[in-house]
RNA sequence: GGCCCCGUAGUUCAAUGGAUAGAACACGAGUUUCCUAAACUUUAGAUACAGGUUCGAUUCCUGUCGGGGCUACCA
């Protein structure tokens, strides 16, 4: 039962009835009507002053008029200027209510038959997790949820970045420096043990090159001629020419880092149904190359590098193959694709990256439609801003990289400080208080990233703590759990709105929010963004909230009161819990 | 230089071209014999600037100013 869609359908009706105008469902203007004003929903008539030449209020009488007569459920109406404020009889309400404050599945949609592929995180092997990954990482897993609840078949992927000039950089300064040294025998984690090393390389060069400075040498020159720098590019040649200690080296780093990362995705909450590995798209991307140039959609220059026009679309000549034939960034890419597609035959790919390479994908995208590959087209990047320091933007050299596993360590003793303070769990076992712990910090964390646009660069400022009070994730958590506490205590009670309960303007708009939820998901869903679910998760828990301040549930003034909004409560923990659940945050039942 | 994105209260975020631009934090004032006060109520506070389109502009267009990104045979 979509009320806002029938109404739409009415209206439809009953402007080509009343006027003669062919109305598209979808384009007709129905909002919530906001809380100063009578009514359950408003239709905005202002769009049809022209065609019909009459006042916008004259038009939102006549269809007022009409709307009430061919839909039975519709009790009343106002009109302000050309807004048709228009109120549903109670029993609409109930019968929604009653209809629905069970399903758990409400806000599911219908199965799409799309098959969708949802590749987040791409890290680098060469160093930890960062700030910026967790807004990927949770921007992916998010739009995954969200788009299995819009009806499509959804698989997560991962990318890793395990090749290049970068890795080969921990791998020189741990030969050099490490004597050895392990995770086992550090107790450091594997991706910070190599990132450790990322850093020493940096520190090495610097030194080397201040010694070829004070002999006289320009800047650039020294950073070329240091020998660290010297190896790191030899270990690179090595690696791309199979030399096996190197390969051996190489997996063994690597390895350690994948076992670190594994641990912070569990720590965060995300997984992944399948891995890409650059190393091994790499070579089916020259083929694909090859096979362009063979077809004549790329061409090859005099000194034998291997290129793509795309002056047509507005863009440039990109290199595909470097004159020396070793592949770059977007031939990994393209081979990645043709991989993923291989193996999912997916209608559509999200990229989630950020916003800095929306040339790249741009490049990637065309370059695939002129190959015609059947996938090109369903080619989605879902281009997220940065994640800036008050300072400006993270730079790892500068050390002011927010880490992942320290900010989520951060944010779990943050929540166990909080919560301890407030002494309601004090029944708790140590392992069910440290499990909430995590649930409120990372709920805290998610939120504040998920709440914002993806589109939007956003700010956050470590010296700052993330709040837990007011527009956060665990003030959504906490009306979860007081919903709970009263369920617990209504166990016996076998609730059912009565029909002849009148709810009021407070309990009406709980409805109304409670309507909208699938409404909501296909908006968010159609705009690849989880943020919609998170500002009207954070809606719906203030409505509620609003509504237990201002009514006794348990003790009502009346059975059918007490039912009713008991009802109502369910109906809201669902929705809450189902819409944290898209946002990968926990709906814990007591804190 | 060329191309792209962004400028909303002190701060962090909202607002498919629609009603008096919403919240939260911080600041001021309140609410606990009663279902969890991580809550509720309440005061004050903002669309960078200048034009244009429109019945109506934070939203669309043009220009100015300010911030960020891309523009590698790096990834």
């Amino acid at each position: 039962m979509f009320i806002v869609q029938q109404l739409k359908e009415t209206a439809v009706f009953a402007l080509l009835q009343l006027y003669g105008i062919q109305a598209e469902r979808d384009s007709l203007i129905v909002n919530i009507t906001p809380d100063e004003y009578e009514g359950d929903y408003s239709l905005v008539t202002f769009p049809f002053v022209k065609q019909v030449k009459k006042a916008p209020d004259v038009i939102a009488h006549e269809l007022g008029n009409l709307l009430q007569e061919k839909l039975t459920s519709i009790s009343g109406f106002n009109v302000i200027k050309g807004f048709l404020n228009i109120t549903f009889h109670d029993s609409l309400w109930i019968e929604f209510l009653k209809q629905e404050n069970q399903n758990k599945l409400w806000g599911k949609l219908p199965s799409s038959g799309k098959k969708v592929v949802v590749e987040y995180c791409g890290p680098n092997t060469n160093k930890p997790l960062h700030l910026g990954h967790v807004r990927n990482m949770l921007l992916g897993y998010s739009l995954s949820n969200l788009l299995k609840k819009g009806g499509h078949d959804v698989s997560r992927v991962n990318i890793y970045n395990d090749r290049g000039i970068a890795i080969c950089k921990s791998m020189v300064a741990w030969q050099r420096n490490a004597k050895g040294e392990t995770p086992e025998s550090s107790g450091l984690k594997g991706d910070h043990l190599v990132g450790k090393y990322y850093v020493e390389f940096d520190k090495i060069l610097k030194r080397e090159t201040e010694v070829l400075m004070n002999g006289g040498m320009s800047k650039d020159d020294a950073e070329r001629n240091a020998s660290v720098a010297a190896e790191a590019r030899e270990m690179l040649l090595k690696w791309e020419a199979g030399d096996a200690e190197t390969i051996a080296l190489w997996k063994k780093m690597n390895n350690w880092v994948y076992v670190g990362f594994e641990e912070t995705y569990r720590k965060i909450g995300v997984e992944f149904e399948k891995n890409y590995y650059e190393s091994e798209t790499y070579l089916p991307g020259k083929e694909i190359v090859l096979e362009g140039l063979a077809k004549g959609a790329f061409f090859k220059k005099e000194d034998g590098s291997v290129w793509v026009d795309l002056t047509e679309k507005g863009l440039d000549e990109k290199v595909l193959l470097r004159s020396d034939g070793t592949s770059v960034y977007l031939t990994q890419d393209l081979g990645t694709a043709q991989l993923r597609y291989d193996d999912f035959k997916m209608d559509t790919s999200v990229y989630v990256v950020a916003n800095e390479q929306d040339y790249h994908f741009q490049t990637l995208k065309l370059t695939l439609q002129k190959l015609e590959k059947p996938f090109a087209d369903g080619i989605y990047h879902l281009s997220y801003g940065m994640v800036d320091l008050p300072s400006g933007k993270m730079k790892s050299r500068e050390g002011t990289v927010v880490d992942a596993d320290d900010l989520l360590d951060e944010m779990f003793e943050t929540a166990k400080k909080h919560t301890l303070e407030l002494g309601k769990i004090e029944d708790f076992s140590e392992e069910e208080a440290a499990s909430l712990f995590k649930k409120i910090g990372s709920g805290a964390l998610k939120f504040f990233i998920l709440k914002v646009d993806p589109k939007k660069r956003m700010l956050f400022n470590p010296e700052e703590s993330i709040d837990f009070h007011g527009q956060t994730g665990p003030f959504i958590q906490y009306a979860y759990a007081r919903i709970s506490s009263i369920l617990r205590k209504a166990a016996m009670i076998d609730f059912q709105p009565d029909e002849h309960y009148s709810p009021d303007r407070v309990e009406r708009s709980l409805l109304i929010l409670l309507q909208q939820y699938p409404d909501m998901i296909r908006e968010a869903c159609e705009s690849y963004n989880p943020s919609q679910v998170a500002n009207y998760t954070y809606h719906l828990a203030k409505s509620f909230n609003k509504f237990y301040a201002d009514h006794s549930i348990l003790s009502a003034e009346t059975e059918a009161a007490r039912d009713f909004r008991l009802a109502l409560a369910a109906f809201t923990a669902n929705v809450l819990f189902s819409a944290l659940e898209i946002l990968g945050i926990e709906a814990p039942e007591r804190m």
